[in-house]
DNA sequence: ATATTATGTGCAACCGGTTGCATGTCAACG
DNA sequence: CGTTGACATGCAACCGGTTGCACATAATAT
């Protein structure tokens, strides 16, 4: 038996059955005090009766305010984003705001359509991690309010995780540990997080004297990390940084189907701690903030819809390395 | 140097500048066989040289349709759901449709609050995993077209992935290995797919004669997993089934903080393969439909939104076995 | 050449609320 | 007792498109 619908009821029915303006009607919902609290009560009952309910749609229209925020990501399963998705949708409901999400899948042209078509719709845009050039991002900031996460455009709010800091920590780490040649897994090269990390490595390596290169990918994927260990290990290395924690997964993969240990016979350091301790061994990584980024990332655009114009915020959330099982003494 | 934003152009301007009705302008981008070539050519050059974007909101007023659909998951930041996830986006974008993502922290009243609010600003709803009472989900999906993933309500439209048999092929699979008393740690109470997963197990169970017990948990996380340990060891069972592969992965960790090693001398399988082989030990578990159940079930809404009363179609995807490295024989 | 149909465009009403302003009512005040 | 204001409510314009219908012009039929 397949549910029946019945069709809205408008807030003209609602005067009427009121006895009063569509005016007032409005205001008994949006601006109670203006009434006379009978009115508000009788008008209320009747819409309830009435099963009115509020059109989104005609009020985004005439107050051109719709309550709507877009988040754009580039791959909603890699493991660093659901949890910052989750924090922002948290924050955004504190506010009463309702968050259209966006899937760039690592494509800069699936973002810069996604850009298009949701910012017509929302009153603010936060795009995490994007892979689109400056230009481009700047021309749809010049549209819409938007907020970066791990993107540093001068001129436009932005949330940026200083994963360096955890990196060199981690390069120092190995350092100690008596590894002296290490090798970056890089991530994808539009990534700004990725060219931070990167060079916090080498500029470590290079101060500590540790022999350092670097291993390409585009995609940061757990098969991206399982294709790099042939390169890693072809390069007489003992230890490897790579870009997330998924593809540090990968590399560790990779190993131990060489017959590998890992730690005894190389170490891996991964980043994000987007895995936490789900697995074993648990991986030593550089702890990420995709909680803190994406509440943060919210509560500023809101407060840019606010004053209009907060111009050029730059909050930076740090890191540090954590210290788990897959980092050891070199062999 | 913050950015600046310009007013949105409306039809109306297009329309003067291009001298003709803003009937025309509209036309000129929906109905643009409507009018001549050359009409259409001329306004769409004014309009772009104007830099006039179509009103998304005032269109979604006055056609009724705004090509938006809700997505509602109990969790976006467990792994089982961000693949399917991705894959409604994939499919919604196909059709040109936008995702709200909805969030209800596996809780019944704020997914209730999350349907009511989205709703209004949506052409429809896609309800993953409620944890929903029947009458309420109903009460909403008489408002608007809604389809259900992992809910079995008569009446609406629905995908369900089967899980039940692959359970009872895991049951099967220990029973064989040789262990005469299995657990089962349960999921939420009010998910279906919970009920489903711990009646198969359980009649499989008593089928082959097993000792079957229940060891239960609210919420679907690693915590509720590694806290159901002691209970699990208490029951001097040598296997378990997870709801899921989250809370296996819990039961793992907490089995290896008591020195149970596992496989030798624990059997653990997961559910939903949500995981794939990111773990090592690579988990045995039950394969999971999340890809094909976000796309299946968007597009099972757009034909509910097409044929308008599509009924009571239910979809039920297979799942099976994946036997890997968590499972042996038992001690 | 006139009647008929097809085609392109404009007019104006409408979608469902919001809001500035005008009006009406009643109490407090001088 | 007349005036002033505060307060409650209604009127009507507006947000930015869409669409049924009317009308003018051009193409076709008779």
């Amino acid at each position: 038996m397949p549910v029946e619908r019945k069709g809205g009821v408008t807030i003209s029915q609602v005067a009427e059955a009121a006895g009063v303006a569509r005016s007032s009607v409005s205001r008994a919902y949006t601006k109670p005090h203006m009434l006379s609290p009978d009115t508000v009560e009788h008008i209320k009952a009747v819409a309830e009766r009435l099963g009115y309910i509020p059109n989104h749609t005609a009020r985004a229209l005439s107050t051109g305010r719709n309550g709507n925020i877009a988040l754009i990501v580039p791959d909603v399963a890699n493991p660093f984003f659901p949890p910052l998705i989750r924090a922002a949708q948290g924050e955004a409901d504190r506010y009463d705001f309702c968050v259209f999400l966006g899937n760039s899948e690592e494509d800069a042209e699936k973002e810069d359509k996604l850009l298009s078509r949701l910012s017509s719709q929302v009153e603010g845009v936060i795009l995490a991690s994007p892979r689109l050039s400056d230009e481009r991002i700047l021309a749809h900031a010049s549209l819409k309010p938007m907020v970066l996460i791990n993107r540093n455009v001068e001129g436009i709010p932005r949330v940026l995780i200083d994963s360096g800091t955890g990196v060199a920590q981690a390069t120092r780490h190995l350092a100690e540990q008596g590894h002296r040649r290490i090798v970056y897994v890089s991530g994808p090269s539009a990534s700004w997080s990725n060219r931070q990390r990167r060079s916090a490595a080498r500029n470590t390596a290079a101060k500590l004297s540790l022999e350092f290169s670097v291993v390409s990918a585009s995609v940061p994927s757990f098969e991206a990390g399982l294709q790099a260990v042939p390169s890693i290990l072809g390069r007489k290395a003992t230890a490897a940084i790579a870009f997330d924690d998924v593809m540090a997964q990968g590399v560790l993969a990779g190993l131990a189907a060489r017959g590998v240990s890992v730690p005894e016979e190389f170490s891996v350091v991964g980043c994000d701690d987007a895995l936490g301790p789900l697995m074993v061994p648990v991986l030593t990584t550089v702890s990420g903030q995709s909680v803190e980024a994406g509440k943060l990332s919210v509560s500023l655009l809101m407060q840019v819809l606010q004053s209009d114009a907060l111009g050029d915020a730059c909050y930076v959330l740090e890191t540090h390395l954590i210290v788990r099982s897959t980092t050891n003494a070199a062999p």
